[in-house]
DNA sequence: ACGATGATGAAC
DNA sequence: TTCATCATCGTA
């Protein structure tokens, strides 16, 4: 079972699709050569009152892909050497996306590889082209069901990385790793805010 | 713990 | 036009 995700599965709220993304597969095609990561690690980004979202801050040429339809490519420059690879979610309108921070070979052989947004998308060459872009076979690179599910207490939740800035909003736990041995009841009992 | 490294956005 | 900031990473 193969099944590339289409733009439906993206037009949900941000965290929902954080959520599903885990045990997926973003498979990218450059020349001849195809690779496909398990996803394992993504963070939520979740509309103009999310402090730590681009978006935040309105409108600007940089996040404009944001604002547009769901299951598009959002990719950005960083820190003056690292793109970070994020898909569009939710309404039109309403800016929110998913960044995908990294991946492995397999459900049991999830860390050590793509761990982390720049490693990630070095690995897999991805950059400036891709922004705007529909996932898609066509653009080169695209999400797949491959028929994993992953079952809740294989879902960790934290806070995001690198977004201290963002007040109370840096503590929300947007943060969604996959974790092949089952985690323990969530830290203070409820843990989905 | 820290420096690399350059695009971005807001201020001037 | 200038300048602070930045959804990171490798080395120490």
């Amino acid at each position: 079972m193969r099944r590339v995700l289409p733009p439906s599965f993206f037009n949900r709220p941000t965290l929902a699709v954080a959520r599903d993304f885990l045990g997926k597969y973003l498979v990218r095609k450059v020349g001849g050569k195809t690779t496909a990561v398990m996803i394992t690690e993504v963070e939520a980004y979740d509309g103009p009152r999310d402090r730590a979202c681009h978006a935040h801050r309105g409108r600007t040429e940089r996040n404009a892909v944001m604002f547009g339809a769901a299951g598009c490519w959002y990719v950005y420059f960083v820190y003056g050497m690292h793109w970070m690879l994020n898909i569009v979610t939710g309404e039109a309108g309403y800016p929110a996306a998913v960044l995908l921070r990294g991946g492995g070979e397999s459900f049991d052989a999830t860390r050590g590889k793509w761990d982390g947004p720049g490693k990630l998308t070095k690995a897999l060459a991805v950059d400036r082209r891709l922004n705007g872009k529909a996932a898609s076979r066509a653009s080169g690179l695209w999400i797949e069901d491959r028929g994993t599910s992953v079952a809740a207490r294989h879902v960790r939740r934290t806070e995001r990385i690198g977004v201290a800035y963002a007040g109370s909003w840096a503590k929300k736990p947007y943060r969604f790793v996959l974790s092949p041995s089952p985690c323990p009841l969530p830290r203070g009992g409820g843990g989905t805010d």
